[in-house]
DNA sequence: TTTGAAACTGTTTAGAG
DNA sequence: CTCTAAACAGTTTCAAA
């Protein structure tokens, strides 16, 4: 990490987190700097991977995606070398919101979301079960996620 | 749900997902509709809840949190009538990344990243097991986190 | 709803401290 | 690293279809 983070960069965080598409001067504006030198820091901290990205939050349910499950997943002990493969996979898929690689008795969470809950059913039993990689699965409906 | 989501719609928020910095005009033309149309049907996705908003993604270990847990809570069978007033609360804390309501044995599960174990340990302490609603919590490490 | 074109606002570069 | 200021690009409005 080259430039330590500063107080200014941390107010310039904080904003973009809560509002991404925050414009230039209003950002330059709330830190108190000018919108040039502001500009070069936002760079900066895209450059040094501070700031991984923009994204558009979008609600899954508004495309048809209701059910959203939390899948618990075990793997195979031999499977376990390959563990970095395996959440490249799942990331990949349309239905995968998060890849939680974890410690435990599990290996992976994986935040889905789908139609219904055949969508679901599909999903685990096609993209989970059926993986060679896999030993086990736990299905946990999620109610709400916020965040 | 006034209008629904046509195809335009779904490239425009394919490709927001992804850039959520994308100028308009680059959108526009990716969507093959003129920058004006292009501003209404972005602007209109917004007014529909169909975008939640757009945020920067940054990451936690450069802001000095480098330790990710997910904490599964129960609450007290009492507590279950102010459910959604927990998940708030968990929201509003500086170390929650994501809040998941769920079914199942447990109630929540709370994304949370501190600076280090003991952030991580006192984060469950102060906010989750001295929370009058909180019946048992487990924690788990996240190794690794993606999307 | 859509568009093109004009008016406007914000971004970005360059040069200097 | 910071700023001012000028040039440039992108956004937004609006009248018309």
């Amino acid at each position: 990490m080259s430039t330590p983070i500063d107080d200014i960069d941390r107010v310039l965080l904080e904003h973009l987190a809560r509002d991404g598409r925050m414009t230039n001067n209003a950002l330059a504006a709330a830190a108190g700097i000018a919108p040039s030198t502001c500009l070069g820091r936002v760079r900066g901290l895209v450059e040094r991977g501070v700031i991984r990205g923009f994204h558009a939050d979008i609600d899954p349910a508004a495309l048809g995606r209701d059910l959203q499950a939390m899948v618990a997943v075990r793997l195979h002990a031999e499977a376990r070398r390959h563990l970095a493969e395996f959440g490249a996979q799942m990331r990949g898929l349309a239905e995968v919101e998060n890849v939680y690689f974890i410690a435990g008795a599990d290996d992976y969470l994986i935040h889905v979301a789908t139609a219904d809950s055949s969508g679901l059913r599909d999903f685990v039993l096609d993209n989970l079960s059926a993986h060679p990689a896999v030993a086990r699965t736990e299905t946990i409906l999620i109610f709400e996620h916020v965040r």
